[in-house]
RNA sequence: GUGGAUGUAGCUCAAAGGCAGAGCACUGCACUGUGGCUGCAGAUGUUGGGGGUUCAAUUCCCCUCAUCCACCCCA
């Protein structure tokens, strides 16, 4: 074998490809719903548009991004991330004019990370974006439209939900936390030794048991936030107890990008390996600004689609798909029929046409590994008599009708042969 | 970037220095108007790649690449 997809990367189709597509379009008719609208930015931008927005310091954009110059010597970068594009996109083109804009995205995104269990170089997001309003109520309908994707894709998940200040508030809270985290050191992991100066606000997410027993007495963000990240907290909570959206408050929680405000959320799923946020997101009040646009406050979500899929495919959880029909002419004698009737049935129902076959029987097996439910056979008898033969691949059975009243019955009892 | 495990047929895996194998899948026949089941037959390999030790390497050693898992971090 001489090519391999490369690292991180693979190739997606059959089962795999139907899951994708039932993802992406559970997460278009939900969207769809809440009166968003779909957006698509390119795969690649300015490397600027996200050393700006997600802070030269994190992670992301220190080991992960893939640069790259073009010929005309730009220093571009393959999208890490939904959310800057799509801001970049609404400030050059105004799109939030004097009011708010709703939208979603799906698609690619590229980290330089090394691959495992749900994670992977070239990754798929489902996301969206409500920017230019802070009322609270459009915090509500990110977490309300995304978690009920999952939902509605039957996918188990745990809601946990924080607020992490503004730049008013956060730097206060950090000082108090870091002052705690100093009388404590002795006690925190090696690693979190030094990354309580870097960003003492991750110390609350490290895993080992002796931070969390630490951490558990920290002083909690929620406690420090200043009266308007008060504010908007307690009317989220309140919309999401009106409306039964059930979550778990957790101080804890950490958004590993720079531009997050306020609201912050993540959906787990605890049946993969150790990647377990399978969607997270919120408020991202200052991000418009610093990507040179006016003040444009905005909330979203992004949810991997990779762990989505990943999820539906453990549960083997196979969704209705439609009919499908292969017509088999008997002999070459019907073969200009079985191909008149095969462009006709092709105006309502999928149906296939076999290839390079031998005889009925090789046809047959065509079309049950072609994964068709019925066979429709075409001979001598039933040009004979007017009829077409249809036989039902699952069950075995066989019945003939006349030509007008097999299409009404595709047509008009969902392909209800009684069979 | 760090650590661990694993690379043999399309897939899942045996062979532990001496002829590279099995199951599933594939192809054909039994069966030229009926698929799945059954029986029989057949095809399939740079043993990830390179080097070394040896009369002899899939097996032992070194390098390299890839995959998986975990850390960091994230979706």
């Amino acid at each position: 074998m001489n090519y391999k997809a490369p690292k991180g990367t693979f190739d997606i189709f059959g089962k795999k490809a139907i899951t994708y597509e039932k993802i992406e379009n559970t997460g278009k008719k939900i969207m769809n719903l809440y009166g968003f609208s779909q957006i698509r930015t390119p795969i690649f931008e300015d490397a600027g548009l996200f050393t700006r927005s997600l802070g030269e310091t994190s992670d992301v954009v220190q080991k992960e991004m893939y640069i790259f110059k073009d010929k005309g010597d730009r220093l571009l970068a393959l999208r890490p991330e939904g959310t800057a594009p799509v801001i970049r996109s609404i400030i050059e083109n105004n799109l939030a004019q004097n009011n708010s804009v709703k939208l979603f995205y799906t698609g690619q995104m590229f980290r330089y990370e090394r691959p495992q269990a749900g994670r992977f170089r070239q990754f798929h997001q489902f996301g969206a974006e409500i920017v230019g309003t802070q009322d609270p109520i459009s915090d509500f309908e990110i977490i309300d439209s995304s978690t009920k994707i999952l939902k509605e894709l039957c996918i188990e998940y745990e809601l946990h939900l924080n607020s992490v200040g503004c730049k008013d508030c956060r730097p206060t809270y950090r000082e108090v936390l870091l002052a705690f985290l100093k009388d404590h050191v002795s006690e925190l992991c090696e690693n979190c030794k030094t990354r309580m100066y870097k960003n003492p606000l991750r110390v609350l997410d490290c895993k080992e048991e002796q931070c969390k027993l630490v951490t558990s007495n920290a002083p909690k963000i929620t406690d420090y936030l200043c009266e308007d990240c008060k504010t908007h907290f307690e009317k989220l909570r309140n919309y999401l107890k009106k409306f039964k959206i059930d979550y778990i408050l957790n101080p804890r929680l950490v958004r590993g990008l720079d531009y997050y405000t306020k609201t912050a959320f993540e959906a787990l799923n605890f049946s993969l390996g150790s990647q377990n946020a399978v969607l997270g997101g919120g408020r991202y009040d200052g991000l418009a600004e610093e990507l040179g646009g006016k003040n444009l406050p905005g909330v979203g979500f992004a949810s991997g689609i990779e762990r989505l899929v990943a999820i539906l495919e453990k549960s083997d959880k196979d969704f209705e798909k439609e009919h499908k029909f292969m017509i088999i002419p008997i002999t070459s004698d019907e073969f200009e029929y079985a191909l008149d009737l095969l462009v006709e049935l092709r105006n309502f129902v999928s149906t296939l046409f076999p290839y390079d076959y031998k005889n009925l029987k090789s046809a047959m097996k065509l079309a049950a590994k072609s994964d068709c439910d019925y066979v429709v056979l075409i001979g001598p008898d039933e040009i004979k008599d007017n009829q077409i033969s249809i036989k039902n691949l699952e069950s075995g059975l066989q019945k003939s009708f006349p030509k007008v009243e097999f299409l009404n019955i595709i047509n008009n009892e969902r392909c209800n042969f009684g069979l």
